[in-house]
DNA sequence: TAATAAAAACCGACCAGTCGGTCGGTATTT
DNA sequence: AAATACCGACCGACTGGTCGGTTTTTATTA
């Protein structure tokens, strides 16, 4: 129902502000330079997005919703989940590949999160969710056997998540300093591992 | 052999400054509010700092060196070094205590470090530092006998820093969500857990 | 110890430049 | 012709940083 031109551009602009996004973060990206880059007027930007603030907001929904459904496609299979947790560590492999150029805007993401309530209601919510999928896997892990923790699910949730965001963290800090693929799978490897045996 | 005044005036920039960085990040955070809060000229500001990104600089160098002697005083004990780790745990405990207030800047930090090579270089070198350090303890476990792993040590120990750094994060942006300390202790007592017995 | 000169600390009005955002108008679609 | 998409000069607010001048501290004399 809608124009083409209109959504190419607005295409345009979106694409051009992760870049800038990620080079200047959300503070020193301006949006002159958006504007520039995109190949756009200011006019065309302010038509399409009453402020910088909400373009951010749009982007970041966007990439929880992707990375939703990526969750979601790797959950269904019926393997072990002490497995399915692993495959998820290959995820994380995608995601460091096919993403690189605009992980620094995860960081960025957390950033503004921890700042402005806006974003950090549009961030928070889908983030919480992950670690309720994640403690729901292990409870069903826990029941199907491949999992034999006392303690607390929820806990061992965070855990795991923490584990990933700081790996993350780390490869846009220090992309070139190590091996962060073979690092993600090792540690989800080692902390899957200790969730398999039972605590003394 | 120096002016007490001047000290004073100094500290009270740079207090004025970690609260303002917390606050705002780098790039929102003014010079202004930053006299302002400190109750000093512009003047003054500039009399002991030649920029603003100079004062950021100097924050960011005495932090680490804290962090650093606060690891140093931990290590030399003579206990095993799988326990060692978990009573560092405890020392990352601490810094949420105390450092509470602080914690913002420590994202800041990577923020900026990811951005700006002159930030990049002053606060990468030592966190390098960390991790050979954390390499080298777990080397000594396998002689001493209280770690077994056959992979590397240098790789493990990244796990370690990931984990640390994203329990730290998620402490600054979700800071309310979970307890923090307990997910600091379990997390680390997993790697550790996983480390002290051979793989397969 | 008091006077004094030099140095260091501090003040705040000011500057050039950038920012996010506006708006009257034009081009393009429907 | 009506509506949507787009243009770009323009605006007020604010930024990091400067600078000529004043106050305070320190060092040096007498």
């Amino acid at each position: 129902m809608t124009q083409q031109r209109s959504e190419e551009t607005r295409n345009q602009i979106v694409s051009a502000a992760v870049d800038v996004f990620c080079r200047c973060g959300y503070d020193a990206a301006s949006v002159a330079e958006i504007c520039s880059l995109a190949g756009v007027s200011k006019g065309a930007f302010y038509h399409h997005f009453p402020s910088k603030k909400t373009l951010f907001l749009a982007i970041i929904q966007g990439w929880l919703r992707e990375v939703d459904e990526r969750l979601n496609a790797l959950r269904d299979s019926d393997v072990p989940v002490s497995q399915a947790l692993l495959q998820m560590t290959r995820a994380i492999e995608t995601v460091f590949s096919d993403a690189s150029g605009q992980l620094p805007m995860f960081l960025e993401f957390m950033v503004q999160a921890s700042r402005d309530k806006t974003v950090w209601e549009a961030t928070i919510a889908p983030y919480q969710a992950y670690q309720s999928r994640f403690a729901a896997m292990l409870e069903q892990g826990k029941t199907e056997g491949s999992i034999q923790e006392t303690e607390d699910a929820q806990a061992s949730a965070w855990v795991l998540i923490a584990f990933a965001v700081g790996v993350l963290l780390q490869g846009v800090v220090l992309p070139d300093t190590a091996d962060w693929k073979t690092i993600a799978g090792r540690g989800m490897g080692m902390l899957v591992e200790s969730m398999q045996r039972s605590k003394e």
